[in-house]
DNA sequence: ATGCATGAGGG
DNA sequence: CCTCATGCATA
């Protein structure tokens, strides 16, 4: 049916985005410079697995109720951010628990195996394929396997399909294999890998996170870098020296993501290769990507030429809703009412929605991905510097403020 | 680098 | 509706 134009949104507005002024190269990574919050080790995570624990009590939401009234910003919303005044409160709430996966059921099997992710459906064949043998250029691993049981009881493992197709190379061109030091002169790299070449390995140790003790049973301790399920530090490791290859080859992050698409038919975005390096997935996402990016790196150094060739797949005509500013102010209004309940009710969050004079829908958003983002690896607002780790003052400890007390229902509105 | 969004898959 | 994997658009 010609639905085509039954757009769910502005119809006349943008179709196929014409002005685009953003295509230049500059957006799609990473700036050679600016990267200063790029490692996002966790610098001292002692995270013992929070899960209930609760530390909130001074956040109040303080923010003046300035309802402006907004008419439905679905699509004309401009990004007026200005009216905020106060909105101070929630600053430092995004201690976050890292990863241990929370709210999980009491899933005390730790340690006995490496807890695979099956949650019960079985599906994922793990062990794509990586070649019988990789260049691992650390052995990682090898310390503790002490990796979080991350036995989510939960569901779903989502598309694992990882369309194989050797034989073409970091650009996608299918090179013989014979010369590749062939250079395309289309090929922008904005980056000149005129540094220390190779050697550069600093790999200083990591301390271990996660409480999750592991007692072993004494022998088998398979380091197994190239399979299975690699540890958090493992992923740490690998993350962190993948970026610095990365960088050094020239290639930026939107590269390595549509050199994925042609390595293996995923195609990846910019965004993804940077949450990855920043360790902001899933531990079950981190896992799934790493052998992709692990392949892409060997054949990256060891193709010393690198043509880019940048294979651009035409955005499809799928009309997205604007983005919607949400001021800050009613962010941390927000915040606030995340740390009282993470899962609020379809009815708490219609009346949130009218308090802050907001779409039902966008508040539901809102708390779905703030969920998402406390379960990453890297829980944000991390020292980006270690130095800076120790020039906090004494808000952080050991512990790690765990939201989630229990929520019930509050004020029924409608 | 990230905030808000879309969608698949499972209840 | 939720969780999860991902990404367009932005700050």
């Amino acid at each position: 049916m010609a639905t085509a134009t039954s757009n769910p949104y502005l119809t006349s507005s943008r179709i196929l985005s014409g002005p685009v002024l953003h295509s230049d190269r500059r957006g799609g990574g990473m700036q050679p410079g600016s990267t200063a919050v790029s490692s996002g080790y966790r610098g001292d995570h002692s995270v013992k697995m929070v899960q209930s624990d609760f530390m909130q009590g001074a956040m109040v939401a303080s923010n003046g109720g300035h309802m402006l009234t907004h008419a439905h910003q679905w699509v004309t919303s401009l990004p007026h951010a200005a009216a905020a005044a106060a909105a101070a409160a929630v600053a430092a709430a995004e201690a976050g628990c890292p990863w241990p996966p929370s709210t999980q059921p009491q899933d005390v099997k730790r340690n006995a195996v490496r807890d695979d992710l099956h949650s019960g459906s079985a599906l994922h064949h793990r062990s794509p394929h990586m070649g019988p043998h990789q260049t691992h250029s650390a052995n990682w691993g090898g310390t503790s396997a002490n990796h979080i049981s991350i036995a989510e009881g939960q569901q779903q493992q989502q598309s694992l399909v990882y369309s194989q197709s050797g034989g073409f190379t970091v650009n996608g061109m299918l090179s013989s294999h014979t010369g590749q030091s062939l250079m395309h002169p289309g090929l922008v790299r904005r980056e000149s890998p005129e540094l220390d070449h190779g050697s550069h390995h600093h790999h200083h140790h990591h301390h271990n996170n996660h409480a999750q003790h592991h007692q072993s049973h004494g022998v088998s301790h398979e380091p197994h870098s190239d399979e299975d399920t690699p540890t958090s530090d493992d992923l740490e490791h690998f993350a962190k020296q993948f970026k610095q290859r990365r960088i050094k080859l020239g290639f930026t992050q939107a590269d390595v993501g549509l050199a994925l698409g042609t390595l293996y038919g995923n195609v990846f975005s910019q965004t993804t290769i940077c949450r990855f390096e920043a360790l902001q997935l899933s531990f079950k996402n981190m896992c799934k990507l790493k052998p992709l990016l692990n392949k892409w790196l060997e054949e990256a150094d060891s193709t010393t030429g690198s043509p880019t060739s940048i294979d651009k797949i035409a955005t499809q005509g799928r009309k997205r809703k604007k983005r919607t500013s949400i001021e800050v102010s009613v962010k941390g209004a927000l915040e606030s009412h995340f740390l009282k309940c993470p899962k609020p009710s379809a009815q708490e969050i219609n009346s949130l929605a009218e308090t802050l004079q907001l779409e039902k829908e966008v508040v539901r958003v809102w708390f779905c991905n703030r969920r998402q983002k406390e379960k990453r690896m890297t829980p944000p607002g991390l020292p980006r510097t270690p130095e800076d780790a120790y020039s906090q003052v004494g808000s952080m400890g050991p512990d790690t403020p765990s939201p989630s007390i229990d929520c019930k229902r509050m004020y029924s509105d409608t």
